[in-house]
DNA sequence: GGAAGTTAATCAATCGTTTGATTAATTTTG
DNA sequence: CAAAATTAATCAAACGATTGATTAACTTCC
């Protein structure tokens, strides 16, 4: 068992995934696919069936790998706001580390076609809200934080994290910043975090 | 003779604007255009030169009706406050009456493909984050803002609306709400509008 | 030997674009 | 004014290229 025996199947997924970020789903061939893989055009539909088996393939392995992931924190014995703000660390490392990925959900989410896949995506981006949605709402109740629009306060919080990810890089500081730089990629990650922790912190807890 | 005369080249660009919306860029064929709009295939090239023509007529105009709008407010004599809740109201509105193109919009940005459209719209984004930073800017030089991380707060504005414009409608409210009926339209700005002003209010002058 | 993996070749369908011809409207000319 | 010339608008048909998909033969591996 070699280990320099590439994985057509894997290498397909992922050079699918990196042109469909690219260049949307329908801006991409199958051909693109094939030759960016490594593989045969017929492979393609050999293990995922179609040119769409090869995107759902995608999008379920993604969301299913995001779903797990902001459960344990609602445990912790912690006020709601130290929870909100693991919640926002947590919502930001994610969505920069996938950056490309992220872009492509959203395409796919403002398009009125492939309603299966609006679906699975609305799913997976409501059990994230309602996680939020829920730590505002007892904070609020035990006194702790403001009563606010929560519906409202989380899509700052998603928007936010969104608008960084999506907005022309050149126009979020003066100079040049680039996401796909890790240096550059941890300077917008701290300073994202901060703000939005900062932004929480002060609209949800300060008495008025 | 009847006066029932239609414009052909604004039959194309209304029904290309719609379609491209509807099924983005990659997903429209020029013959869907041509059979939405009642024109023959020809008129598209006769007219626009290209598919990509269509695309970057209907953004140059849509553009245009855009950047005239934010201008006026920073010439009232009136706190940077106030300037902001105007600015605020202002783009609430005006990305929530076309929430089909500012979809599209985005979905556009999101992609790597064509830099002359990319272009266009930073430039255009750009210059409305310009109007924005400037009026936290002097508030913050004048004292009556707090030292806050302005393009953070910048993208926190913007990403707030396009976040509610593009996620799942279903997911906004425990009800059934849809941008596209009037009413729920209305109630979506207001709280949007709300919701904002208060933010921006209490981060932005709450002493601490 | 047979199932799984892989390949080049090929399929019909559709893509954006171009063509040459035709009609309708306008301008020029005698 | 009216005939001739020119321009603009429109059309059906076809263009070559590319699309996603499939075939059938071949190789690899257990």
């Amino acid at each position: 068992m070699k280990t320099e025996k590439v994985d057509k199947r894997q290498a397909i997924l992922e050079a699918a995934e990196k042109l469909f970020c690219e260049t949307g789903y329908e801006g991409t061939s199958t051909r693109q696919i094939a030759k960016e893989s490594g593989a045969n055009m017929a492979m393609i539909n050999y293990y995922f069936g179609s040119k769409e088996g090869v995107f759902v393939e995608i999008m379920n392995e993604r969301i299913a790998g995001f779903t797990s992931q902001l459960k344990i924190i609602n445990e912790d014995k912690i006020s709601a706001l130290e929870k909100l703000h693991k919640v926002i660390e947590g919502y930001v490392n994610r969505i920069l580390n996938n950056t490309a990925f992220h872009k492509m959900m959203h395409r796919e989410l403002s398009l009125t076609q492939r309603p299966e896949m609006y679906d699975k995506i609305k799913d997976a981006m409501s059990h994230n809200m309602q996680i939020i949605d829920r730590i505002i709402t007892d904070g609020i109740e035990d006194g702790s934080f403001n009563k606010v629009d929560v519906r409202m306060v989380i899509a700052t919080i998603m928007g936010t994290i969104t608008n960084i990810v999506i907005s022309p890089h050149k126009v979020m500081s003066c100079s040049n910043f680039d996401l796909n730089n890790p240096k550059d990629k941890k300077i917008i990650k701290d300073r994202a975090v901060a703000h939005l922790q900062d932004l929480t912190t002060v609209y949800l807890t300060t008495k008025r």
